[in-house]
DNA sequence: CGGGCGATTGATCGTCTTCAACTTCGGTGG
DNA sequence: CCACCGAAGTTGAAGACGATCAATCGCCCG
Protein backbone atom coordinates (compact mmCIF):
# COMPACT_ATOMS: atom_id res chain seq x y z
CA UNK A 1 0.00 0.00 0.00
CA UNK A 2 1.18 3.48 -0.79
CA UNK A 3 1.65 6.52 2.04
CA UNK A 4 2.40 9.03 -1.41
CA UNK A 5 0.76 11.83 0.88
CA UNK A 6 2.90 11.51 4.06
CA UNK A 7 5.86 10.90 1.83
CA UNK A 8 5.37 13.78 -0.16
CA UNK A 9 5.28 16.01 3.32
CA UNK A 10 8.24 14.71 4.31
CA UNK A 11 9.96 14.68 0.97
CA UNK A 12 9.71 18.44 1.46
CA UNK A 13 12.29 18.92 4.25
CA UNK A 14 14.45 15.99 3.35
CA UNK A 15 15.10 13.56 0.22
CA UNK A 16 14.27 10.26 1.76
CA UNK A 17 16.24 7.12 0.73
CA UNK A 18 14.65 4.23 -0.97
CA UNK A 19 13.94 1.96 2.12
CA UNK A 20 12.96 4.84 3.72
CA UNK A 21 10.29 5.38 1.78
CA UNK A 22 9.27 1.58 1.59
CA UNK A 23 9.33 1.72 5.73
CA UNK A 24 6.65 4.82 5.10
CA UNK A 25 4.75 2.65 2.84
CA UNK A 26 4.29 -0.42 5.39
CA UNK A 27 2.95 1.81 8.03
CA UNK A 28 -0.67 2.70 5.56
CA UNK A 29 -3.35 -0.14 7.18
CA UNK A 30 -6.75 1.30 5.01
CA UNK A 31 -7.98 4.61 3.79
CA UNK A 32 -11.32 6.18 4.88
CA UNK A 33 -13.51 8.60 3.02
CA UNK A 34 -15.19 11.12 5.33
CA UNK A 35 -18.15 14.06 4.40
CA UNK A 36 -18.08 17.94 5.48
CA UNK A 37 -18.72 17.69 9.43
CA UNK A 38 -18.80 14.06 10.04
CA UNK A 39 -16.70 13.14 13.25
CA UNK A 40 -13.78 11.00 12.98
CA UNK A 41 -12.80 11.02 16.46
CA UNK A 42 -15.06 12.18 19.41
CA UNK A 43 -13.71 14.76 21.92
CA UNK A 44 -13.46 11.64 24.96
CA UNK A 45 -12.69 8.51 22.47
CA UNK A 46 -10.82 6.12 24.13
CA UNK A 47 -8.32 5.04 21.26
CA UNK A 48 -8.14 6.11 17.91
CA UNK A 49 -5.48 5.05 15.06
CA UNK A 50 -3.16 7.22 13.70
CA UNK A 51 -3.65 8.87 9.96
CA UNK A 52 -2.63 11.40 7.68
CA UNK A 53 -4.26 13.32 5.58
CA UNK A 54 -4.88 12.33 1.97
CA UNK A 55 -7.41 14.62 0.38
CA UNK A 56 -9.94 17.82 2.29
CA UNK A 57 -9.41 20.02 5.34
CA UNK A 58 -9.86 18.31 9.24
CA UNK A 59 -10.27 20.39 12.13
CA UNK A 60 -9.29 19.26 16.05
CA UNK A 61 -11.26 21.39 18.55
CA UNK A 62 -12.49 21.12 21.95
CA UNK A 63 -15.64 21.43 23.75
CA UNK A 64 -16.72 23.29 26.88
CA UNK A 65 -19.77 22.53 29.05
CA UNK A 66 -21.76 25.76 27.64
CA UNK A 67 -21.61 24.36 24.41
CA UNK A 68 -19.58 26.90 22.29
CA UNK A 69 -15.75 25.03 21.26
CA UNK A 70 -12.53 25.90 20.21
CA UNK A 71 -10.74 25.09 17.13
CA UNK A 72 -7.51 24.43 17.94
CA UNK A 73 -5.97 23.86 14.65
CA UNK A 74 -6.45 23.24 10.76
CA UNK A 75 -5.19 20.18 9.23
CA UNK A 76 -4.59 19.74 5.22
CA UNK A 77 -2.68 16.89 3.31
CA UNK A 78 0.22 15.42 4.02
CA UNK A 79 -0.73 16.29 8.26
CA UNK A 80 -0.24 13.35 10.65
CA UNK A 81 -3.28 13.67 12.85
CA UNK A 82 -4.03 11.55 16.08
CA UNK A 83 -0.48 11.48 17.64
CA UNK A 84 -2.06 12.59 21.29
CA UNK A 85 -3.49 8.94 21.38
CA UNK A 86 0.30 7.98 22.44
CA UNK A 87 0.70 10.12 25.40
CA UNK A 88 -2.97 10.32 26.33
CA UNK A 89 -5.69 7.29 27.23
CA UNK A 90 -8.42 9.83 25.58
CA UNK A 91 -8.21 11.87 23.10
CA UNK A 92 -7.52 15.41 23.62
CA UNK A 93 -10.00 17.11 21.32
CA UNK A 94 -12.43 15.95 18.44
CA UNK A 95 -11.14 15.96 15.16
CA UNK A 96 -14.02 16.89 12.38
CA UNK A 97 -13.84 16.78 8.52
CA UNK A 98 -14.42 20.74 7.64
CA UNK A 99 -14.43 19.57 4.23
CA UNK A 100 -15.29 16.24 2.26
CA UNK A 101 -11.93 14.45 2.71
CA UNK A 102 -10.24 11.24 2.95
CA UNK A 103 -7.36 9.79 5.05
CA UNK A 104 -4.80 7.30 5.14
CA UNK A 105 -4.91 5.29 8.68
CA UNK A 106 -1.45 4.51 10.03
CA UNK A 107 -0.93 0.97 12.17
CA UNK A 108 0.22 2.30 15.41
CA UNK A 109 2.56 -0.41 16.43
CA UNK A 110 4.28 -0.09 12.71
CA UNK A 111 4.63 3.39 13.52
CA UNK A 112 6.29 2.34 16.98
CA UNK A 113 8.80 -0.25 15.02
CA UNK A 114 9.75 2.99 12.24
CA UNK A 115 11.63 4.82 14.94
CA UNK A 116 13.61 1.60 14.97
CA UNK A 117 13.87 1.03 11.93
CA UNK A 118 13.98 4.16 10.05
CA UNK A 119 15.69 6.87 13.08
CA UNK A 120 16.54 9.61 10.29
CA UNK A 121 12.78 9.58 9.19
CA UNK A 122 11.68 9.46 13.40
CA UNK A 123 13.78 12.50 13.78
CA UNK A 124 11.72 14.16 10.33
CA UNK A 125 8.79 13.22 12.29
CA UNK A 126 9.78 15.08 15.51
CA UNK A 127 11.27 17.88 13.67
CA UNK A 128 7.02 17.57 12.18
CA UNK A 129 5.95 18.17 15.42
CA UNK A 130 8.53 20.83 16.31
CA UNK A 131 6.96 22.54 13.32
CA UNK A 132 3.01 22.26 14.77
CA UNK A 133 3.65 23.07 17.65
CA UNK A 134 5.33 26.20 16.48
CA UNK A 135 2.22 27.33 14.59
CA UNK A 136 0.32 26.49 17.89
CA UNK A 137 2.49 29.20 19.65
CA UNK A 138 2.00 31.73 17.10
CA UNK A 139 -2.08 31.44 17.35
CA UNK A 140 -1.51 31.35 21.22
CA UNK A 141 -0.13 35.30 20.32
CA UNK A 142 -2.58 36.05 17.72
CA UNK A 143 -5.08 35.22 20.58
CA UNK A 144 -3.73 36.44 23.09
CA UNK A 145 -2.59 39.76 21.48
CA UNK A 146 -4.13 40.31 18.49
CA UNK A 147 -7.51 42.19 18.18
CA UNK A 148 -10.06 40.86 15.95
CA UNK A 149 -8.70 42.35 12.47
CA UNK A 150 -5.48 40.69 13.35
CA UNK A 151 -6.56 37.21 14.37
CA UNK A 152 -8.91 37.07 11.44
CA UNK A 153 -6.16 38.45 9.09
CA UNK A 154 -3.53 36.13 10.28
CA UNK A 155 -5.73 32.95 9.79
CA UNK A 156 -6.68 34.40 6.32
CA UNK A 157 -2.55 34.47 5.68
CA UNK A 158 -1.94 30.90 7.25
CA UNK A 159 -4.79 29.45 4.78
CA UNK A 160 -3.30 30.84 1.70
CA UNK A 161 0.13 29.61 2.64
CA UNK A 162 -0.84 26.41 3.90
CA UNK A 163 -2.77 25.88 0.34
CA UNK A 164 0.38 27.07 -1.27
CA UNK A 165 2.72 24.32 0.72
CA UNK A 166 0.37 21.35 -0.93
CA UNK A 167 -0.11 23.10 -4.20
CA UNK A 168 2.49 25.55 -5.43
CA UNK A 169 0.02 27.01 -7.89
CA UNK A 170 -2.48 28.37 -5.87
CA UNK A 171 -1.72 32.75 -5.85
CA UNK A 172 -4.25 35.18 -3.60
CA UNK A 173 -7.59 34.20 -4.81
CA UNK A 174 -9.26 30.97 -2.98
CA UNK A 175 -11.93 29.39 -1.50
CA UNK A 176 -11.92 29.47 2.14
CA UNK A 177 -12.58 26.02 3.33
CA UNK A 178 -14.19 27.32 6.77
CA UNK A 179 -17.40 29.13 7.53
CA UNK A 180 -17.15 32.50 9.38
CA UNK A 181 -18.35 30.19 12.81
CA UNK A 182 -15.55 27.85 12.05
CA UNK A 183 -13.35 31.37 11.34
CA UNK A 184 -14.82 32.51 15.02
CA UNK A 185 -14.41 28.99 17.20
CA UNK A 186 -10.89 29.72 15.99
CA UNK A 187 -10.14 32.85 16.68
CA UNK A 188 -12.19 33.22 19.85
CA UNK A 189 -14.36 34.87 18.15
CA UNK A 190 -18.23 35.13 17.36
CA UNK A 191 -19.56 34.61 13.97
CA UNK A 192 -20.93 38.06 13.91
CA UNK A 193 -17.93 39.59 15.13
CA UNK A 194 -16.02 37.69 12.23
CA UNK A 195 -18.15 39.16 9.19
CA UNK A 196 -18.08 43.22 10.75
CA UNK A 197 -13.96 42.33 10.69
CA UNK A 198 -14.81 40.43 7.43
CA UNK A 199 -16.21 43.56 6.29
CA UNK A 200 -13.78 45.91 7.58
CA UNK A 201 -10.62 44.59 6.18
CA UNK A 202 -12.38 44.18 2.98
CA UNK A 203 -13.52 47.99 3.19
CA UNK A 204 -9.96 48.77 3.84
CA UNK A 205 -8.87 47.51 0.64
CA UNK A 206 -6.90 44.59 2.08
CA UNK A 207 -9.38 41.98 0.48
CA UNK A 208 -11.84 41.04 -1.88
CA UNK A 209 -14.61 38.75 -1.46
CA UNK A 210 -17.09 37.41 -4.42
CA UNK A 211 -19.27 34.27 -3.38
CA UNK A 212 -17.15 31.89 -1.86
CA UNK A 213 -14.26 33.25 -3.29
CA UNK A 214 -11.67 35.11 -1.14
CA UNK A 215 -8.79 37.41 -2.88
CA UNK A 216 -6.11 38.95 -0.52
CA UNK A 217 -5.79 42.52 -2.11
CA UNK A 218 -3.07 43.59 -0.19
CA UNK A 219 -0.93 40.63 1.31
CA UNK A 220 1.75 42.61 3.17
CA UNK A 221 -0.96 45.23 4.17
CA UNK A 222 -2.46 42.12 6.23
CA UNK A 223 0.71 41.32 7.10
CA UNK A 224 1.14 44.16 9.16
CA UNK A 225 -2.53 44.40 10.85
CA UNK A 226 -1.84 39.98 11.10
CA UNK A 227 1.23 40.85 13.23
CA UNK A 228 2.93 37.77 13.02
CA UNK A 229 6.63 36.64 12.92
CA UNK A 230 7.45 35.47 9.55
CA UNK A 231 9.13 31.95 9.84
CA UNK A 232 11.19 29.96 7.03
CA UNK A 233 10.36 25.71 8.17
CA UNK A 234 13.40 23.65 7.14
CA UNK A 235 15.66 20.95 8.83
CA UNK A 236 18.18 22.37 10.52
CA UNK A 237 21.99 20.41 8.96
CA UNK A 238 23.27 19.01 12.21
CA UNK A 239 20.97 17.67 13.76
CA UNK A 240 19.76 14.34 11.76
CA UNK A 241 21.36 11.29 11.94
CA UNK A 242 22.66 9.85 8.50
CA UNK A 243 20.13 7.92 6.73
CA UNK A 244 20.77 4.46 5.98
CA UNK A 245 20.37 2.82 9.49
CA UNK A 246 17.02 0.91 8.27
CA UNK A 247 19.19 -1.26 5.64
CA UNK A 248 20.64 -3.41 8.02
CA UNK A 249 17.85 -4.26 10.08
CA UNK A 250 15.12 -5.49 10.14
CA UNK A 251 11.35 -5.36 12.00
CA UNK B 1 28.51 13.92 33.02
CA UNK B 2 24.86 13.24 34.70
CA UNK B 3 22.03 14.32 32.88
CA UNK B 4 19.95 13.26 35.69
CA UNK B 5 17.37 15.80 35.48
CA UNK B 6 16.00 14.23 31.91
CA UNK B 7 16.12 10.92 32.76
CA UNK B 8 14.44 11.66 36.17
CA UNK B 9 11.64 13.36 33.36
CA UNK B 10 11.46 10.88 31.15
CA UNK B 11 11.44 7.89 34.21
CA UNK B 12 8.22 8.89 35.11
CA UNK B 13 6.68 7.81 32.12
CA UNK B 14 8.97 4.50 31.17
CA UNK B 15 11.33 2.48 33.25
CA UNK B 16 14.93 3.48 31.91
CA UNK B 17 17.13 0.68 31.09
CA UNK B 18 20.88 0.96 32.07
CA UNK B 19 21.91 1.47 28.53
CA UNK B 20 19.25 3.81 28.31
CA UNK B 21 19.66 6.07 31.28
CA UNK B 22 23.63 5.86 29.90
CA UNK B 23 23.04 7.22 26.43
CA UNK B 24 20.74 10.25 27.81
CA UNK B 25 23.87 10.79 30.01
CA UNK B 26 26.20 10.99 27.18
CA UNK B 27 24.17 14.25 25.62
CA UNK B 28 25.15 16.44 28.97
CA UNK B 29 28.13 19.16 27.89
CA UNK B 30 27.87 21.19 30.33
CA UNK B 31 25.67 23.52 32.60
CA UNK B 32 24.94 27.45 33.04
CA UNK B 33 23.29 28.96 36.15
CA UNK B 34 21.22 31.96 35.18
CA UNK B 35 19.58 34.66 37.26
CA UNK B 36 16.43 35.88 37.17
CA UNK B 37 15.31 37.84 33.90
CA UNK B 38 18.47 37.21 32.09
CA UNK B 39 17.48 36.03 28.53
CA UNK B 40 19.09 32.46 27.70
CA UNK B 41 18.24 33.15 24.21
CA UNK B 42 16.84 35.83 22.32
CA UNK B 43 14.57 36.16 20.30
CA UNK B 44 16.02 35.89 16.99
CA UNK B 45 18.85 33.85 17.81
CA UNK B 46 19.96 32.68 14.63
CA UNK B 47 21.19 28.95 16.83
CA UNK B 48 21.14 27.88 20.41
CA UNK B 49 21.76 24.88 22.13
CA UNK B 50 19.25 22.72 23.17
CA UNK B 51 19.35 22.41 26.91
CA UNK B 52 17.09 20.80 29.82
CA UNK B 53 16.11 22.78 33.15
CA UNK B 54 17.82 21.12 35.77
CA UNK B 55 16.54 24.03 38.48
CA UNK B 56 13.70 27.07 38.53
CA UNK B 57 11.34 28.05 36.13
CA UNK B 58 11.82 29.62 32.80
CA UNK B 59 9.47 30.80 30.05
CA UNK B 60 9.32 31.51 26.19
CA UNK B 61 7.67 34.44 24.99
CA UNK B 62 6.90 36.08 21.95
CA UNK B 63 7.38 40.22 21.26
CA UNK B 64 5.16 42.25 19.52
CA UNK B 65 6.26 45.51 17.31
CA UNK B 66 4.70 47.64 19.88
CA UNK B 67 6.32 46.24 22.86
CA UNK B 68 4.06 44.05 23.93
CA UNK B 69 4.68 40.29 24.28
CA UNK B 70 2.68 37.05 25.03
CA UNK B 71 4.08 34.24 27.12
CA UNK B 72 4.08 31.19 25.03
CA UNK B 73 5.05 28.80 28.12
CA UNK B 74 6.11 28.64 30.95
CA UNK B 75 8.75 25.86 32.01
CA UNK B 76 10.19 23.69 34.76
CA UNK B 77 12.64 21.25 35.84
CA UNK B 78 12.80 18.06 33.57
CA UNK B 79 11.61 19.92 30.58
CA UNK B 80 13.48 20.15 27.42
CA UNK B 81 13.85 23.28 25.46
CA UNK B 82 15.44 25.19 22.11
CA UNK B 83 13.97 22.13 20.21
CA UNK B 84 12.49 24.77 17.67
CA UNK B 85 16.31 25.27 16.82
CA UNK B 86 15.77 21.47 14.88
CA UNK B 87 13.12 23.05 12.43
CA UNK B 88 13.93 26.89 12.21
CA UNK B 89 17.14 28.77 11.48
CA UNK B 90 16.12 31.11 13.65
CA UNK B 91 14.63 31.44 17.25
CA UNK B 92 11.07 31.16 17.33
CA UNK B 93 10.65 32.85 20.79
CA UNK B 94 12.64 34.21 23.71
CA UNK B 95 13.98 31.87 26.67
CA UNK B 96 13.84 34.22 29.46
CA UNK B 97 14.81 33.43 33.03
CA UNK B 98 11.57 33.50 35.54
CA UNK B 99 13.74 32.61 38.61
CA UNK B 100 17.47 32.26 39.32
CA UNK B 101 17.93 29.00 37.35
CA UNK B 102 20.13 26.35 36.21
CA UNK B 103 20.31 24.06 32.86
CA UNK B 104 22.02 21.67 31.25
CA UNK B 105 23.01 22.14 28.18
CA UNK B 106 22.56 19.12 25.32
CA UNK B 107 25.24 18.47 22.36
CA UNK B 108 23.19 18.89 19.13
CA UNK B 109 24.00 16.37 17.12
CA UNK B 110 24.24 13.83 19.88
CA UNK B 111 20.56 14.26 20.45
CA UNK B 112 20.39 13.30 17.13
CA UNK B 113 22.32 10.03 17.26
CA UNK B 114 20.31 9.03 20.39
CA UNK B 115 17.69 8.68 17.41
CA UNK B 116 20.00 5.77 16.33
CA UNK B 117 21.40 4.00 19.29
CA UNK B 118 17.96 4.33 21.64
CA UNK B 119 15.18 4.40 19.21
CA UNK B 120 12.00 3.95 22.62
CA UNK B 121 13.85 6.97 23.81
CA UNK B 122 13.27 9.07 20.96
CA UNK B 123 9.60 7.62 20.53
CA UNK B 124 9.85 8.69 24.45
CA UNK B 125 10.58 12.40 23.39
CA UNK B 126 8.18 12.46 20.97
CA UNK B 127 5.21 11.55 23.44
CA UNK B 128 6.99 14.20 25.46
CA UNK B 129 6.78 16.90 22.87
CA UNK B 130 2.73 15.45 21.95
CA UNK B 131 2.26 16.56 25.47
CA UNK B 132 3.78 20.01 25.11
CA UNK B 133 1.57 20.58 22.08
CA UNK B 134 -1.58 19.52 24.08
CA UNK B 135 -0.59 21.76 26.94
CA UNK B 136 -0.67 24.67 24.16
CA UNK B 137 -4.02 23.44 22.84
CA UNK B 138 -5.53 23.52 26.22
CA UNK B 139 -3.90 27.21 27.24
CA UNK B 140 -5.16 28.58 22.97
CA UNK B 141 -8.66 27.08 24.67
CA UNK B 142 -8.35 29.12 27.44
CA UNK B 143 -7.28 32.37 25.53
CA UNK B 144 -10.11 32.17 23.03
CA UNK B 145 -13.13 30.84 24.79
CA UNK B 146 -12.67 32.05 28.56
CA UNK B 147 -13.18 35.22 30.53
CA UNK B 148 -10.16 36.95 32.52
CA UNK B 149 -11.57 34.52 35.78
CA UNK B 150 -11.26 31.15 33.60
CA UNK B 151 -7.94 32.10 32.32
CA UNK B 152 -5.95 33.17 35.25
CA UNK B 153 -7.65 29.95 37.31
CA UNK B 154 -6.40 28.09 35.04
CA UNK B 155 -2.65 29.39 35.20
CA UNK B 156 -2.73 28.56 38.74
CA UNK B 157 -3.99 25.46 38.67
CA UNK B 158 -1.25 24.58 35.95
CA UNK B 159 1.32 25.89 37.88
CA UNK B 160 0.77 23.68 41.07
CA UNK B 161 0.07 21.08 39.38
CA UNK B 162 3.53 21.40 37.43
CA UNK B 163 4.61 22.42 41.00
CA UNK B 164 3.57 18.91 42.41
CA UNK B 165 5.13 16.67 39.11
CA UNK B 166 8.84 17.98 40.64
CA UNK B 167 7.89 17.63 44.12
CA UNK B 168 5.03 15.52 45.03
CA UNK B 169 5.32 17.21 48.64
CA UNK B 170 3.84 20.38 47.55
CA UNK B 171 0.22 20.95 48.72
CA UNK B 172 -2.44 23.74 48.34
CA UNK B 173 0.19 26.78 49.39
CA UNK B 174 3.01 27.81 47.43
CA UNK B 175 4.90 30.56 46.14
CA UNK B 176 3.85 31.80 42.59
CA UNK B 177 7.05 31.99 40.61
CA UNK B 178 5.25 35.08 38.28
CA UNK B 179 4.56 38.40 39.26
CA UNK B 180 0.96 39.56 37.84
CA UNK B 181 2.87 41.47 34.91
CA UNK B 182 4.06 37.83 33.93
CA UNK B 183 0.81 36.27 34.31
CA UNK B 184 -1.02 39.00 31.98
CA UNK B 185 1.27 37.84 29.46
CA UNK B 186 0.70 34.56 30.01
CA UNK B 187 -3.13 35.10 29.74
CA UNK B 188 -3.57 37.81 27.25
CA UNK B 189 -4.90 40.26 29.83
CA UNK B 190 -3.29 43.73 31.47
CA UNK B 191 -1.29 43.41 34.74
CA UNK B 192 -4.39 45.50 36.08
CA UNK B 193 -7.05 43.65 35.28
CA UNK B 194 -4.99 40.53 36.63
CA UNK B 195 -5.06 41.92 39.93
CA UNK B 196 -8.45 42.86 39.87
CA UNK B 197 -9.38 39.62 38.71
CA UNK B 198 -6.99 37.98 41.74
CA UNK B 199 -8.84 40.02 43.94
CA UNK B 200 -12.59 38.64 42.52
CA UNK B 201 -11.43 35.06 43.29
CA UNK B 202 -9.99 35.84 46.49
CA UNK B 203 -13.26 37.35 47.53
CA UNK B 204 -15.08 34.52 46.33
CA UNK B 205 -13.16 32.61 48.25
CA UNK B 206 -11.23 30.46 45.77
CA UNK B 207 -7.85 31.73 46.69
CA UNK B 208 -6.02 33.15 49.32
CA UNK B 209 -3.11 35.21 49.59
CA UNK B 210 -0.36 36.55 51.95
CA UNK B 211 2.81 37.96 50.88
CA UNK B 212 4.12 35.91 48.38
CA UNK B 213 2.11 32.99 49.29
CA UNK B 214 -0.60 31.81 47.50
CA UNK B 215 -3.29 29.29 48.52
CA UNK B 216 -5.76 27.63 46.74
CA UNK B 217 -8.77 27.35 49.41
CA UNK B 218 -10.63 25.45 46.91
CA UNK B 219 -9.69 23.86 44.10
CA UNK B 220 -12.66 22.18 42.84
CA UNK B 221 -14.37 25.30 42.65
CA UNK B 222 -11.01 27.04 40.76
CA UNK B 223 -10.95 24.18 38.08
CA UNK B 224 -14.87 24.78 37.36
CA UNK B 225 -14.09 28.67 37.16
CA UNK B 226 -11.06 27.31 34.85
CA UNK B 227 -13.07 25.45 32.81
CA UNK B 228 -10.54 23.14 31.52
CA UNK B 229 -10.52 19.25 30.74
CA UNK B 230 -8.58 17.11 32.93
CA UNK B 231 -5.73 15.18 31.24
CA UNK B 232 -3.91 12.65 32.38
CA UNK B 233 -0.79 11.69 30.70
CA UNK B 234 1.12 8.20 30.69
CA UNK B 235 2.53 6.50 27.65
CA UNK B 236 -0.05 4.13 26.10
CA UNK B 237 1.23 0.74 25.63
CA UNK B 238 1.59 -0.49 22.52
CA UNK B 239 3.14 2.22 20.43
CA UNK B 240 6.96 2.13 22.18
CA UNK B 241 9.29 -0.17 20.35
CA UNK B 242 11.06 -3.02 22.99
CA UNK B 243 14.08 -1.08 25.00
CA UNK B 244 17.61 -3.15 24.37
CA UNK B 245 18.62 -2.20 20.50
CA UNK B 246 21.00 0.27 21.90
CA UNK B 247 23.18 -2.50 23.51
CA UNK B 248 23.98 -3.87 19.87
CA UNK B 249 24.82 -0.55 17.70
CA UNK B 250 27.44 2.09 18.73
CA UNK B 251 27.50 6.06 17.49
C1' DC C 1 -41.00 25.61 -4.12
C1' DG C 2 -39.74 25.07 0.58
C1' DG C 3 -36.32 24.30 4.06
C1' DG C 4 -32.19 25.29 6.27
C1' DC C 5 -27.73 26.91 6.82
C1' DG C 6 -24.78 30.62 6.45
C1' DA C 7 -24.18 35.49 5.98
C1' DT C 8 -25.60 40.14 7.26
C1' DT C 9 -27.09 44.10 9.91
C1' DG C 10 -28.68 46.93 14.02
C1' DA C 11 -28.98 48.08 18.98
C1' DT C 12 -27.51 47.47 23.52
C1' DC C 13 -24.62 45.68 27.16
C1' DG C 14 -20.59 44.01 29.63
C1' DT C 15 -15.71 43.09 29.94
C1' DC C 16 -11.35 44.49 29.67
C1' DT C 17 -8.14 48.35 28.42
C1' DT C 18 -6.13 52.58 29.18
C1' DC C 19 -4.24 56.21 31.81
C1' DA C 20 -2.98 57.93 35.98
C1' DA C 21 -2.01 58.13 40.72
C1' DC C 22 -0.68 55.99 44.83
C1' DT C 23 0.98 52.26 48.06
C1' DT C 24 3.81 48.55 49.67
C1' DC C 25 7.85 45.98 49.94
C1' DG C 26 12.62 44.68 49.66
C1' DG C 27 17.09 46.12 48.97
C1' DT C 28 21.02 49.42 49.07
C1' DG C 29 23.88 53.15 50.34
C1' DG C 30 24.71 57.05 53.29
C1' DC D 1 19.70 52.58 61.41
C1' DC D 2 17.26 55.11 58.42
C1' DA D 3 16.46 57.35 53.92
C1' DC D 4 15.86 56.42 49.50
C1' DC D 5 14.87 53.94 45.32
C1' DG D 6 12.84 50.85 42.02
C1' DA D 7 9.89 47.13 41.15
C1' DA D 8 5.57 45.16 41.99
C1' DG D 9 1.06 45.67 43.51
C1' DT D 10 -3.38 48.42 44.08
C1' DT D 11 -7.18 51.45 43.03
C1' DG D 12 -10.34 54.69 40.35
C1' DA D 13 -12.60 56.65 36.18
C1' DA D 14 -13.52 56.71 31.37
C1' DG D 15 -13.78 54.59 27.04
C1' DA D 16 -13.09 50.96 23.33
C1' DC D 17 -13.95 46.59 21.65
C1' DG D 18 -16.37 42.61 21.16
C1' DA D 19 -20.49 39.86 22.93
C1' DT D 20 -25.24 39.20 22.86
C1' DC D 21 -29.86 39.14 21.14
C1' DA D 22 -32.80 39.50 17.43
C1' DA D 23 -34.30 39.97 12.81
C1' DT D 24 -33.58 39.53 7.86
C1' DC D 25 -31.47 38.12 3.59
C1' DG D 26 -29.53 34.99 0.15
C1' DC D 27 -28.31 30.85 -1.68
C1' DC D 28 -27.86 25.94 -2.36
C1' DC D 29 -30.14 21.62 -2.43
C1' DG D 30 -33.61 18.31 -2.12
Amino acid sequence: MQLTCLVEHLSRYSQLTESEVDALNTLASGTRVVRRGSVIRSEHATACDVFVIQRGWLFCSVSLEDGRRQIVSFHSRGDLMGGDGFGFARATGAITALTDAEICLIDRTAFGQLFVVQPRVAALLYTMLQFERVTLTDRLTSLGRNSAKGRVAALLLWVAARLRIVDGTVGDSFTLPMTQEEIGDATGLTAVHVNRTLRVLEQQGLIERTRSLLRLVDPDGLGRVANQPLRREGVQGGWLPPAGYGEFRST
